[in-house]
DNA sequence: CCGCATCCCTCCCGATACTG
DNA sequence: CAGTATCGGGAGGGATGCGG
């Protein structure tokens, strides 16, 4: 066996889709645990939401940043977008089947890192 | 109550560390989620490795960018660096105990992200 | 209230070369 | 083998202003 093959990825139930650059997996790896897209995700498994408390509930995102955020997992069909033809607009977000899905996934990592962020870094 | 007020996180479990725009969580959760963080420690979960190993398997990285992340994770406290004295050098990486925990909640997540990747991004 | 467009700048990251 | 040093391009992201 060369030594090029002995430590090859191949892990039981994450069918080596993670590690080769040019995969879906990675794209979509991207999107989530870009530095905006996991804190979405995260506020949305919590509650539908309007723009404006996204605004005020994720601090420190930018307009510019929360609108490619949204769009980006809008895109990928993990976020919904519910618009109310009124004036003044009434626009909701909440997640999908499949954002849910990934949000129950993500959630365990998030608590984790809030209970033990302050011990890890300089607490 | 006012309406800066109606959606304040206020999460079960996950005592209101996380969206704080100055808070250890934030920093902590960028180390992890990063571009490169995350598959270093998936790769790392797997199995020791070494320096080369890791460029192999994390496909895609470059050194610079393989020396910034584990320094990063190894200064978390996240993965431990074990070098052995002879000539030429035998560095190999591994996770500490923490950083074990960190990676058994990443799994589920990335093995979902593996299974729905070829569905959700133009597959 | 909910966005889109534009400018502009920082700093992330890749490429390359070199060392113990 | 296991890194460090340096440089430069380009994307990420903030600030501002406009439109529906």
């Amino acid at each position: 066996m060369k030594v090029s093959e002995r430590k090859r990825i191949d892990i039981p139930g994450l069918a080596d889709g993670v590690f080769p650059a040019q995969c879906p997996s990675r794209t979509l790896l991207d999107h989530v645990t870009s530095k905006w897209g996991v804190l979405v995700l995260l506020a949305l498994g919590i509650d539908t939401m309007r723009w404006s408390e996204l605004r005020r509930c994720i601090e420190g995102i930018s307009e510019k940043m929360l609108a490619q955020t949204l769009k980006t997992l809008e895109a990928d069909g993990l976020v919904r977008r519910v618009a109310q033809p009124v004036v003044p607009p009434h626009v909701e977000y909440n997640l999908t089947a499949e954002g849910r899905e990934l949000h129950d996934r993500l959630r365990p990592l998030m608590e984790w890192v809030a209970a033990n962020a302050d011990r890890i870094i300089e607490g």
